[in-house]
DNA sequence: CTTGACATTCTACCCAATGTAGAATATCAT
DNA sequence: ATGATATTCTACATTGGGTAGAATGTCAAG
């Protein structure tokens, strides 16, 4: 996956790694793929009024970014996401996290079990089940 | 401490919550408070050639983000960080990662692990250590 | 083959954050 | 009052993203 991750956004309702439009046409391929360039913008309409030509050109930027694939078809070009949704969330929590940590890897620890505890006490559970089989996985000398 | 933190850059060497120039400000800040404009300015020349204007125009912005103090001194006005720098990082992870959580908490628990076990294994006994402090500091139930 | 409906690409504008710095103005000691 | 600073104003550049019209390409129906 390319590095088309310049800038995580904070905002209200959580972190964003794509600009608002761009996350709706993500959506949009992921929900469905393949898609013209007018189904594309047909399916964008639903969610917000612009024009045609600013989802081509968006896509066209997402294509730059690696983001989503363009390929010719019959019917015109072709547009596709390159990666799934839960890949590229992949792909974007660990660059994040890992700026994180290189901040202040104590800092970051200490706050990421606050952040849990305070949002979902019971997910300390999983984290620490996570991280038991991390170092057994790890150290067998343990 | 304000909402300065508009977005958090992914770069080759870690993520920042400021700009190059902001955070070698910053960072004089932090070592040495308290300092005039044209302080700042001749420490900042330690790590980049830059007019001593471009300095004063970043600290002002600086004290919009309210990330600086500037407060009039015998000798014009005084420069400080308004937070320390572990502060500042604080709030940086805190909502850094709880933006990466609301993106998928599933996918952050997952990935954090792992980051840190391929980053510093030996911080995942803290890690284990810190989640179990804080179920027990909650559930007293369990 | 020409025309009209699309598709595609180009170009250009806007905004915000940041870097950059000169111009203008204020202040003050000599 | 004059020259050195300090301070503020103004402005330009870049980047990422949103926005969309203009220009151009394509193609099928008449």
């Amino acid at each position: 996956m390319k590095s088309f991750l310049k800038s995580f956004r904070i905002g209200k309702s959580g972190g964003e790694a794509l600009g608002p439009l761009e996350g709706v046409i993500m959506e949009v391929l992921w929900k469905k793929g393949g898609l013209t360039g007018r189904e594309v913008y047909k399916e964008v309409l639903r969610a917000k009024k612009v024009a045609y030509t600013t989802v081509l050109t968006v896509l066209e930027r997402l294509v730059n970014k690696g983001l989503v694939k363009k390929e010719k078809g019959e019917e015109g070009y072709i547009f596709s996401a390159l990666y799934s949704k839960g890949e590229f969330e992949g792909f974007v929590a660990r660059e994040v996290l890992k700026g994180v940590l290189e901040l202040s890897q104590s800092t970051a620890i200490v706050n990421f079990v606050d952040l849990l505890a305070e949002e979902d006490p019971k997910e300390l559970e999983r984290l620490k089940r996570l991280v038991e089989e991390k170092s057994r996985e790890l150290g067998k000398k343990d």
